[in-house]
DNA sequence: TGATACAGTACCATTTTAGTCCTATTAGAC
DNA sequence: GTCTAATAGGACTAAAATGGTACTGTATCA
């Protein structure tokens, strides 16, 4: 199946330690401690978070990180896009054009919708929900793959 | 983004030029010319499809490839599992217990539930969807991510 | 029995991923 | 001012996954 990068799973769980009840500010080394992940491979995704904008950094002494929004604020596909980058669900889908194979095939439209869809369900997990203190039964995003739908049909958007 | 592998997407091909109208059986070298991959490639992949029980097979003179059933009943599930395997969404989810990192994290069933929905979502869009020979807008799968769930709490399952 | 076509698998090259380390820069404390 | 705590930005390496090829074996049919 899919499979998202270990670093995006690390991402995750050192947002999760920021998103306590009340903004916090940690340094790298404590969150490194708090999550067992390694000092240099912690700094690596902190530093990867704070350019895609998901946390905020302040140096010097006292410095550290802290979510740059609420964790409700923060989805999964975020964090995905943050670690991972802008690939596409498929290569043809990124470069347009390049693909020998263009000819023949009438598929690479349709994984881009479904990468699409994809990404719009990540949009609707939130931090909060992926670290489980998101309290009952939330109100459920109602996801619609639109894989089926014509260009222009949009259902139930 | 979350991928899919370059051999998913040759599936993909492959499979669209099984899928006429009307069952057709090709061999592997005509699959070749006809998408344009590396007969090699092309080989291996109708082997995968094979393994995992997408195509069927006939040796021999007059042998090829061809459906093991109905383009209708082929899901993008299907393929992405028979090409890549039951790898999970992360790491700690396919191995439980593992990783190292499980006690400070309450990350891993979550992203393990992503999965299942994505999954769920997949296995949705069919291969006669995929290939774009499906006439109108279908009737849209009603597909709900269920993070927010409660276990249990099936919400329109 | 020979030709055709699949089955299995081992193999290699390239790319991607994970992880480390080093240097520069910023902010505060004394 | 200058020392120290902290992040910023890379370069770099080792290990794994991926994409692709090749070879050997087996089944089917004319
Ligand atoms: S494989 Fe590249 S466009 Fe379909
Ligand atoms: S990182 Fe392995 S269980 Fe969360």
């Amino acid at each position: 199946m899919l499979r998202i990068s270990k670093m995006t799973d690390y991402a995750t769980v050192i947002l999760a330690h920021l998103a306590g009840d009340e903004p916090v500010r940690r340094t790298a080394v404590a969150l490194a401690e708090l999550t067992g992940i390694g000092l240099a491979t912690t700094s690596k995704v902190l530093k990867e978070l704070q350019r895609a904008g998901l946390v905020a950094s302040t140096r010097g002494a006292h410095g550290g990180y802290a979510l740059a929004r609420p964790a409700a604020a923060i989805s999964a596909a975020d964090i995905i896009d943050a670690v991972e980058g802008p690939v596409g669900l498929t290569e043809c889908a990124t470069h347009p054009g390049q693909c020998d194979l263009e000819s023949s095939c009438r598929v690479g439209r349709s994984w881009q919708r479904v990468n699409v869809a994809i990404h719009r369900a990540l949009a609707d997990v939130k931090l909060t929900q992926l670290t489980g203190r998101d309290g009952a039964a939330m109100p459920v995003p109602d996801l619609t793959i639109l894989l089926g739908a014509r260009p222009g049909v949009r259902v139930r958007a």
